[in-house]
DNA sequence: GTCTATACGTGGATAGAC
DNA sequence: GTCTATCCACGTATAGAC
């Protein structure tokens, strides 16, 4: 096949399905190359690191298309409780209602947080930033909003280990669930 | 060496921080004969299916553990208030403040859970059965106390996330600082 | 840019001596 | 039970033709 089957974003978006699924050393490059349908060297062509930019490229992708459809919507105008419902239905759908895995917290569970450790940060300082920005447009003193916005992230990452645990994925619905309310609660305590 | 040098249980806790840090696939048999000081063949002698035998090895391993330590203890004598704070500086300690990642998690994610699926499964039905016990002692209405039961454990799980993406484990001890009062608190909602 | 072929190490696993 | 030696498959990575 002369010409590219498949786009950049698609390859790199299969990519990150074996990686989600397998992890940094159970995706094998046999693997990667019959789930892209790129030879072995055609991978190298375009990741001449190998599996390292492999997975550069992925978290890449993930960090734009996060800041596409999470973040960016998460400032845009709107009421904030459009704004997290929004966030909320992008979630929910990205992770398959609870039935797919994330990648972030694949790669950083163990050995690959260090190699990989400064793009992970910056999805995971970015995305509680966006939260707690909408809290604070809702009136949400700074300090309870980043506190607040760190909790929703590390629900969602802990719903979707918990759902894989029990083989329910109910659990993350339930979780999505009652995020709204507990981001936009009214008083975070009244300073008695 | 002609007598063991470890014990069983020394040998299968080395496992389980190899697992827990490098995963099933990551974990190499010459890095867990390292780790335990056993060659390859002890290990073979010991776990005679290899490391699917060592992960079961260490989850059971680890389901008694939490059994005694954890599960058992929400369910002893004293006020749910005192439980629920033995579980939590257990859970503490046991993750080193935040600082040391999930062995669950770990083979929660990908592909590993099918294999596992049974004895994780069997874990976090337990842990929030047991969290859930303690709740409605407190006189919490059971359907609430299974959500809050499941919460919490999410939200440890999340916060080991977390803490690793951000490199802050100051996310893990808030999120612990801040169970107690969100499994406990009064009413879960006037039912008008 | 893509392929086939291949190199070379390391992986898991076993044999058999002690 | 432990070791050394070894087997073979598969891993990553590269060479070179098309």
């Amino acid at each position: 096949m002369p010409a590219p089957l498949l786009s950049k974003t698609e390859v790199v978006s299969r990519l990150m399905t074996v990686i989600r699924y397998r992890g940094y050393d159970g995706a094998s490059l046999a693997e990667l190359s019959a789930a892209t349908g790129l030879g072995k060297s055609s991978l190298y062509h375009y990741f001449p690191e190998g599996k390292d930019d492999m997975v550069r490229a992925v978290l890449d992708h993930l960090g734009v298309s996060l800041q596409i459809n999470v973040f960016d919507p998460l400032r845009a105008d709107g009421t904030p409780e459009k704004r997290i419902a929004a966030m909320i239905r992008t979630v929910d759908a990205f992770y398959r209602h609870g039935h797919e895995s994330c990648v972030l917290a694949q790669l950083v569970l163990g050995s690959t947080r260090s190699r990989f450790g400064s793009q992970l940060k910056a999805i995971f300082t970015e995305w509680t930033a966006a939260i707690a920005a909408v809290l604070t447009d809702a009136g949400i003193p700074r300090s309870a909003a980043r506190d607040r916005a760190e909790d929703a992230v590390l629900r969602i990452e802990g719903a979707l280990v918990l759902a894989g645990g029990l083989g329910d994925a109910a659990v993350f619905e339930r979780t999505l669930k009652q995020l709204p309310g507990a981001l936009l609660a009214p008083a975070p305590k009244p300073k008695r």
